[in-house]
Formats: C-alpha cells, sequence, structure tokens
DNA sequence: CGCAGGGTGTGACCTAGGTCACAGGGGCTT
DNA sequence: AAGCCCCTGTGACCTAGGTCACACCCTGCG
C-alpha cells in the first residue's frame, strides 16, 4: 500500500517528533503511539494554518520551516505573538480547553506539520500520566515568555524592542543551523515591524542609524549583526 | 494547643479553598490533603508578597482580598499583569518550573492567603493525576489573557484600553459581591495607568472627559460607570 | 515587453501621549 | 498644629513614532 517515499516521510516524522520537546524524555514506543495517529502535512509559504475563532480540535507539532502566530487589529494592523520552528509545538491552548483558537497561525515558509486531534493526545496523556509535566513545562514555558512580551511592549521603546528581537531570532534554533551565519536574520523590515509593534518605517530608520555606526548590516532582505556586543548595548535598556 | 479562633480560620479556609478553581470538582477528602499542609498567612495592604527573580517554591491561593501582579521597568516605572482575588491561584509558574519569578506580587488590599509548597503540589498531583487537566486548564486560561493583554497594548489606544480595563473591573467577583455598587471601580487613578501603561495624566484627562460626557462619575478615588453601553461602545475599537 | 506587487530608503508632517510644574485637598503621624 | 504623603486636576511643552507621499529596485507574469 504505502509507497517507499511515503514510509521515508514517517520515519522521518517519527525522528522529529522524537526531538520535540513535548515527547523528548519519553521511551520509544511511548511516542510512537502518538506518532502513529498524527496526520502529516505540508503548508505553502504564506498558507494559513488556522484562524483566530475557529474551533481548536488539534495541536500541531512542527517538523520545519517557521509558523507565524499573529493577531489581526480591525484597523488592519497586527502583531505577531510568537515564531515557531521545528521541534516547537503549537495550537496547544484551544486543544487542551476546547475553546476557541486566539490567533491566527500562518506559513511563513513551506513547512511540515505533525497534526494531533484531541481525542487521541487526551487517549495519550490518560495511558501516560508521566506526560503531563512536560505539558505543563511547555505551558509555563509559554507563560514567561508572553508576560516578558508584555512588559517589553509596554514600557521599552523601539530601538530597544527592535535589538531584542533581532538577538532572539539571531540565536534561535533555525539560525543556529549548520551551514547559515548565526548573526544572520532573513526578514522583511515590514515584518519586523509587526514583531515589535511599530511601523515599517520606523524600524528602517532604526536600522539604517545602526548600519550608519556599524552596529549591523544591511543587505536587501537580510539583516547581519556586525557588532553583537553594541547591539546588546542597545538591548539593556538603550 | 490550637485556639478555637485557629481552628475556625482553618475551616474557613477549608471552605474557600474548595471554592478555589484548581480544586473545585474534587471530592472533599482529596482537597483536604493539600489544605491540611497548606499555609495560611495574612499580608497587609501595601506588603510585598515575593519579588521578580527570587526563588518560587510556593504557590498561592487567594482566600480574599486582591494581590498586583506587576513588573518593574529599570526607569522606575511599572505594569500590572493581573490582579487575583478570592478564588484564583497564583505564582503557580515559578512552582511548577522550578525557575525564578517573573514579576512581583503585592497585595493591594489586606489579604490572606493559602500557600502550598512545591513538595505537597507534586506529592497530590502524583497521588491523583486527574488533577492535572484542572491545572492545565488554569495556565491555558491565563495564556489567552496575556496573548489578549499583548494584543491591547500593542493594538489599541488608550481609551480604548482604558474602557476594557474599567468593564473588565467593574464585572469581576469582588465588585459583584453583595452590597457594592457593580458599577463602581475603587482604585487611583495612578494605578489605573499602571494597568493600561499609560501615564496618571493621561488616565485623568481622560477619564475627566468621559465624566464631561456622563459616561462614567469620578468621586475620590473612585469611579463609576453611569452609561454603560457608551463605554462599551468606546472598548470595541474607539 | 510592460506592469503589478513586493521589497527598501527618506523626507515632511501630525498627533497621542509622556513629562514637568504647579495648585489644592484629605488624612496620617508627630 | 505642622508637616508629610498621596490623591485629583490642569495647563505648557516635547518627542517618539505613526502616517503619507514618493523614489527606486527587483522579480515574476501575462
Amino acid at each position: 500500500m504505502a509507497s517507499p517515499q511515503r514510509n521515508a516521510a514517517i520515519e522521518d516524522a517519527r525522528r522529529l517528533l522524537a526531538d520535540c520537546m513535548l515527547f523528548r524524555g519519553l521511551v520509544e514506543n511511548e511516542r510512537d503511539a502518538v506518532v502513529a495517529r498524527a496526520r502529516l502535512r505540508h503548508f505553502a509559504a504564506g498558507e494559513t494554518i488556522f484562524l483566530m475563532g475557529s474551533p481548536g480540535d488539534s495541536m500541531m507539532a512542527v517538523l520545519g520551516g517557521q509558523i507565524r502566530i499573529s493577531v489581526p487589529s480591525p484597523e488592519g494592523r497586527e502583531i505577531v505573538l510568537a515564531i515557531f520552528q521545528a521541534g516547537e509545538v503549537f495550537g496547544e491552548i484551544a486543544l487542551l480547553d476546547g475553546k476557541e483558537r486566539t490567533a491566527d497561525a500562518r506559513a511563513m515558509t513551506a513547512c511540515d506539520l505533525a497534526i494531533l486531534e484531541r481525542r487521541d493526545v487526551f487517549a495519550f496523556l490518560e495511558r501516560k500520566p508521566d506526560a503531563w509535566p512536560r505539558l505543563v513545562e511547555v505551558l509555563c514555558d509559554r507563560l514567561r515568555s508572553t508576560d516578558q512580551h508584555i512588559a517589553e511592549v509596554a514600557l521599552l521603546q523601539l530601538p530597544v524592542r527592535l535589538a531584542k528581537a533581532l538577538l532572539r531570532m539571531a540565536d534561535s534554533d533555525a539560525n543556529a543551523a549548520p551551514g547559515r551565519n548565526a548573526a544572520t536574520v532573513q526578514m522583511s523590515q515590514r515584518e519586523l515591524g509587526n514583531i515589535v509593534g511599530a511601523a515599517r518605517e520606523s524600524v528602517n530608520k532604526c536600522l539604517r542609524e545602526w548600519q550608519r555606526s556599524g552596529l549591523v548590516r544591511i543587505e536587501g532582505t537580510s539583516i547581519t549583526i556586525s557588532d553583537r556586543a553594541n547591539l546588546e548595548g542597545v538591548a539593556e535598556q538603550g
């Protein structure tokens, strides 16, 4: 039945899910029970995965690519709450509490997800209550970072927020990947604006100024941190 | 040994904890195992309960009074992330993941807390894994409201945020208590500023304007919503 | 080819809201 | 009483950053 490529994909997914934080530390056959029921799905860059307000009966584990979680404002602006990449899970809140999704999820790049259905997740948790702490840990991490996010948006000004965001992204897994310059961030200035909650033009002016003083280099749509120490200086209270 | 008053206090605590969302739905003797180990403590208004950066080996259930969770900025400003009251729990994140507290907690009013130690909570969860979902539910609620909070701070302007905050507080449990006008919020304008992330003066100007147009009435340090419908209008995207 | 649609780069301008300075009131503590 | 602290109330002023308008550069597509 299953073609060889299909099997290879499943093997791949299994390996990646094993590494996913939610399942790390479980022995193999415990994991496989979930993996077996996961639906694999590919999304093209820009495709929307779910929208705010829709019912959320599933959660996703990222096998590859980047997913952008954002909430839109009535006036057409939007702010991105998080960007997830390989090894992370998202969409678990609506799955766990049965309410609607609170944000939009869209593929920033082409990406592969493993989709887990509520009934399977709960069945798994029932069988393996040792998995609860892991899940709770994920939620706590999330909570810590959102609390910090609120404080940043409310208390810090643009250059500080922007510096923090750049450093954070440069340090993220995808960027530490082999064959990539760890100090380079690939992202449009408009998108950076959505992340730090500012207009594209303001981001541009800030970046240009930094380039003039040698903190970063801007090439087309990619930004390279060339003086990390001083950029960190900006990030620490401006 | 135990004085009569002491016993009464414990009885009281037991009754209140039973109503606390974390434990609602558990049968009595399951609860009592936790309640028995809880330490009761009274805090005077203004007293600090814990500070950002301290180790967090305990969580608190609010038996009465209001607790203010805030994060300070280096420049002396601060933003309040949440206000908890009877029946709610807080401080569970640091307890669960073993890391430092991410915010300050201070008593806004005199208040009574039940303090649960990590080892007791975990022992309880081990004995009663059915309690995990309840805990997860609390965390999910928290996550939903913080995500929403970020979006508000980043996308909405002051009057909208302020209107939302007023309505939210007017609807909160403490205010719906018997013998209280449900449309009155008792809180200094500086504090309102900390909640919505704005200067005291800006809050004042906004409130005055609303008073002029009959949306609210300001009497000393308390604010009464006198035209709820229109205030709700402001809250919906200004 | 031309054109649409995305990106960057920059100036002119505007405004929400922060900062400052001050006035006055009520309620403590000493 | 006097002093202090915290509250409200208001104006004058300043500025970070949003908005707008435009130039220019790619890339993909009909």
